[in-house]
DNA sequence: ATTTAACTAGTAATTATTGCTAATAGAAAC
DNA sequence: GTTTCTATTAGCAATAATTACTAGTTAAAT
């Protein structure tokens, strides 16, 4: 009945999150793979995968994507708003307080049931403007 | 000075632009493919991407990314909100106007400079909530 | 300590997208 | 209409992020 497979916290993957936990930077795989390896020198690019994925499924962290080219991982997983600079390319968490309502609306004046929703903003950051 | 290349409006570009009008659906690159195939048989898939790349960087139409494993395209070039559902992964487009205010909320509260936004929204269309 | 299946390292495979090149064809100038 | 110029194309090769596979390992429950 039951056959959810239980997640076991192996040194690697507990290390994946620790490092995602303690960067700002909205890292790619390969930035946590870089990282990793200073503590695991023999860890697989595939295992970074595998557990970002299991991750993100445990609701622990979250994917962002930009562009088809790869992925941002952010190791904060509850909702809030980035903000992505046009000229360095970087992403910045936004302190802007979320914005339930805006599910309530499209819930309200549509057919559609909205659980969550992604906002992001493109600009230039401080460094850039 | 002046080095922009000038765009020139081929069949094919005219044949992608066209398809690409006329759904909704917000298509993949691969099935424009397949619909222009329909009436320029030879047509390459290289020249599907790079008119859509063309297209995109003068704005006639917008892309939308959805994970990594590939990008949709929209023939609406303005902002609008869109919405995903996470059970058919149909994406429709939002009636809601578009919140101007939020890149001002964003360039009164912080010191980015916001220029656009993108909204999109998660759950269950009316057909599969 | 024993047991079991989730997990890993290493590597191969997949696939969306881009790069390359000789030939073609818009469209501007004549 | 003809010439000229160069953006564009078809066909195919290359790239690169991510996933799949497999034999061996290990977390953790009993
Ligand atoms: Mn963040
Ligand atoms: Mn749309
Ligand atoms: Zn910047
Ligand atoms: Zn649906």
């Amino acid at each position: 009945m039951n056959n959810k497979p239980k997640t076991r916290m192996t040194k690697q993957r507990k290390a994946i999150l620790r490092v995602l936990k303690n960067t700002t930077i909205h890292p790619t795989a390969d930035w946590i793979y870089e990282q990793v390896k200073k503590e695991i020198p023999n860890i697989s690019l595939g295992t970074i995968y595998r557990n970002l994925n299991v991750l993100a499924k445990n609701k622990d962290i979250m994917v962002l994507d930009y562009g088809s080219t790869y992925s941002r991982y952010d190791g904060n997983p509850e909702n809030h708003y980035h903000f992505h600079c046009k000229k360095c390319e970087q992403v910045f968490d936004l302190e802007l307080p979320c914005f339930h309502d805006l599910n309530e609306k499209v819930n309200e004046d549509t057919n559609f049931k909205a659980e969550n929703h992604r906002l992001e903003f493109y600009g230039f950051c401080p460094d850039c403007r």
